[in-house]
DNA sequence: CTGAAAGCGCTTACAG
DNA sequence: CTGAAAGCGCTTACAG
């Protein structure tokens, strides 16, 4: 007998509310009472409960707290990818303001695979997480694993990559920020200015070329879809797409790139062709990546407020989780910021 | 009555395993084993309950199932910070095999503060994780918090930044890379080499000084302190190290820097000196980070192998999860690839 | 102010 | 081959 219990307490290596109650004379709701700081139990109790607490190493189970009371404190948060700066600064808002309220996190990435997506959803299902942040993979045209996400109630965060639902999410302002960058080009003095755009069916990539456009509509430049090439978000895009525009009966002398590798690809093709920018040739980037202030010339490109796109993520999900009913309008639009650099400053030469 | 069940059954907004077995009427524990394949089940039961739990839509609650296996399939990532490609890669790599061996993660960062790192840590524990892999924080001394997670058998395997503790971890062999590196630069015709060091109380970044200072001897080059600046892993510390290197009676003609921000910051004050890398002065980095393919000239450098590292580290976790008794000598070292660039090419010039 | 009891949703040893 | 029962570690409505 005796050397069963001591097997049975080799056995268990964590201390529990019952183990705290035993060694006290008390039961474990009087404990586990103590240790929340219920107002009905007395201070005296509060303090010796605590006492033991600390001395015998208590650490509340979480997974039992959450099967009672249907609350895991913890969110699941979606990426394409984890190898990128951008996922990993909107991870960095997301956890931080998580950790703050009380919530951990758990991250699935998918690899731009739509399988993966699904099966990420269906893990924090399973997990039961109080709400799910997700940005979509390149190739997600199919919605019906977040719907199962709607249909259980789950609050649900959209950021960046958005899809075509009714649900609350936080996108960066492509459109204003593509028709600055392009007025800046315009203002700088450059004439003909092309723009290498993204896949157009993923949400922000489009908004950036619509904002292209409107801002050559605004100042009277006619549109000529010659000077538009179709890139997939690559350096080795960005240096094809400027082959092909430099190769134009007409060709241009700025290129606005849909994002900041396209850019740096824009750049080096420039190079090759020894085309100088930013005098002979002006380039805007989008997304203020890591390495695009370290370029030579250094890309003038739209910061993304990557942090705050997280944060702003976190308290839109937090906000639905304890109020309940959101509003499927919920679009929280961050403003890019303009970084002008050398890439884009003509008249500076 | 029937009011009341109800509002039971739109209270609870997800199928549980009675749920079923009542529609079937049979007993939780059937459709229990039916589900996980149990083999006393008749194949007409399985089948009979696999599609029940299909119409139903049901997601087993693995909170419930943890709390009673006392295994929770997910396992804490602790992190200096997110905001990193370094950690990203890493990130990447854990989570992509993790999740190939039915894992989840958590991941907590603790934006190099020692505070965030003991709450990650405890976190963790109130979770119940399977095991935890991690990197110490930039000013951690006191490792009490693991030694906690050691008490309570949670299996750990540290990364990268690793406690001078009989823990099982996976580093990048830094004395190796840095000896190689330092070689390389000798091979190139460079006479007077400097190194630009991290702090030296982390072991990643004296390991490099250490091979840095056995390259010296190994070809009789004679150390001398004064060629050795003590950055803190930044762009600024590069440049001031540069500039009170050139300042010396004797300057140096090539620098090894300790990771890559710091050489970037080497080639930056080059520039502003007029000094021509890498004819004139060579650099070598350490890291590979993403921007150092892409300055001018590009930037020579180790690669940390980041995403092996990742999964290196999860391989030792999980071996220490089956197999229970681990060999805290165990050390995995992870070997980092020269990448030859631009700018410590002088033979080229 | 504290206790006894029920229950969250699973899994599994014990019966039959 | 399936059922009845116990229990993982909490929390909380109900008593007293």
């Amino acid at each position: 007998m005796l050397i069963l219990t001591k097997i049975i307490t080799l056995k268990k290596n964590s201390v529990t509310l019952s183990d705290i109650a035993r060694e006290l004379h008390m039961t474990a709701a009087t404990v586990s009472r103590a240790l929340s700081d219920h107002p009905e139990i007395s201070a005296k109790t509060k303090s010796i409960v605590k006492e033991a607490a600390q001395r015998l190493d208590y650490k509340p189970n979480r997974i039992a707290s959450s099967l009672r009371s249907g609350k895991t404190n913890v969110i699941g948060v979606l990426i394409p990818t984890a190898e990128n700066a951008f996922f990993g600064s909107v991870i960095h808002g997301i956890t931080n303001l998580a950790s703050k309220h009380g919530y951990s996190v758990l991250i699935h990435e998918c690899d731009e695979l739509f399988e993966l997506e699904v099966k990420g959803i269906q893990t924090f299902i399973g997990a039961r997480v109080d709400g799910i942040i997700a940005s979509l993979s390149r190739n997600t045209v199919d919605y019906d694993h977040f719907l199962d996400v709607k249909r259980r109630n789950i609050p649900l965060v959209f950021f960046d990559r958005v899809p075509d639902l009714d649900i609350p999410s936080v996108v960066i302002d492509g459109f204003n920020g593509s028709f600055w960058a392009t007025q800046h080009l315009i203002d700088q003095g450059y004439k003909r200015i092309a723009h290498i755009s993204g896949p157009l069916f993923i949400n922000t990539f489009n908004d950036r070329f619509k904002g292209y456009e409107a801002a050559l509509k605004a100042n009277n430049i006619p549109f000529e879809s010659d000077l538009v090439f179709n890139g997939n978000i690559s350096i080795e895009s960005g240096m094809e797409g400027t082959r092909q525009l430099l190769a134009l009966a007409q060709p241009p002398d700025a290129i606005f790139a849909a994002e900041d590798f396209t850019a740096l690809g824009v750049l080096k093709q420039l190079k090759i062709n020894n085309i100088k920018a930013p005098d002979q040739f002006g380039i805007f980037g989008f997304c203020n990546d890591m390495f695009s202030e370290h370029t030579t010339p250094s890309l003038s490109t739209m910061d993304q407020q990557t942090v705050l796109m997280g944060q702003e993520a976190f308290k839109l999900l937090n906000q639905i989780i304890e109020n309940g009913n959101e509003k499927t309008s919920d679009k929280i639009v961050v403003k890019p910021l303009p970084v002008i650099r050398e890439s884009s400053l003509k008249t500076m030469q």
